[in-house]
DNA sequence: CGTGTGGGTTGTAAAAAGCAACCCAGGTGG
DNA sequence: CCACCTGGGTTGCTTTTTACAACCCACACG
């Protein structure tokens, strides 16, 4: 989780990412998009290639040059689930006035998607309190005084 | 999406959610816990509690004067999600050598849990290729912002 | 009355973000 | 054939955030 973070916990990073996920793909685009420095987002989208979220890959529109732009990878596409879990909690408890200004959708059925949490027996949708945690493998040394529950 | 990123995108704030859903909530545990700056933490806890994630409750051991700890509402049960979306994406594509050091799991059945996205007509766990962003443009109040003559 | 403990607050240095200006290469128009 | 536009950046400088360490404070204990 902390690896994951240090990809995409930066500033503008899951913007940068949802606005791919909207179909967002050229430099200009995304930075009028979400509206962050030029330097950074150029900073934001060569980490993001460096570690295999996007791919940075070649165009050419007719009459122009070769350019680049964003995709996302197969890395980048198994992230969604953590943008809709943010989107969803940020429309729950942080309404924007208005209503949210925009809304993921299942493709052809057109319901609402959101994301769940599941356990692998099919015993229907968890909360926080359904679940706990458990340590794997090598633990580090006996922690001191265990937090009363 | 940026309002909740106001709340829960700074450096360490999904750190300390994910320590408080471990059970963490007294501040020199957090901070072992989660490695940070102490007065990193002292404003991440405080941004946390004014925007309502958690709460900051006194307790008294015995023999001990009244100190405070940190406990996380109603709000901050729901960025869970999240949290599991983020480490299951993070084992995925990140993977720590030896495997991840913790896991989540239905209290009881034992059962890993995981994220998954749905739609509201249970038509399954869906992948982003599934989905797409429908804009809604239900304003509330009137914005006249094209009609500008 | 000195020490320990939980929960912080300084103070200062290093890193990151923000902003505007500039660069570059190829295409277009005059 | 030169000026200018456009997409995709880079450079330089200023303002915020982070990091690290040191310190403070109120109480309990011995």
């Amino acid at each position: 989780m902390a690896h994951a973070l240090a990809v995409l916990g930066e500033r503008w990073t899951i913007l940068v990412l949802r606005e791919a996920f909207y179909g967002i793909r050229r430099f200009d685009e995304m930075q009028r998009a979400i509206g962050c420095a030029r330097n950074v987002l150029a900073d934001r989208l060569a980490t993001l290639v460096e570690h295999g979220v996007l791919a940075r890959v070649g165009y050419r529109d007719e009459g122009q040059r070769e350019r680049f732009e964003y995709r996302l990878t197969p890395m980048g596409f198994e992230a969604f689930p953590v943008i809709v879990a943010l989107m969803q909690w940020g429309d729950r408890w942080l309404p924007a006035p208005g209503g949210p200004p925009i809304e993921v959708v299942h493709r052809g059925c057109g319901a609402k998607v959101h994301a769940e949490l599941r356990c692998e027996q099919a015993h229907g949708a968890l909360t926080a309190r359904d679940t706990e945690p458990r340590p794997l493998g090598k633990v580090a040394a006996p922690k001191r005084k265990a937090a009363r529950s």
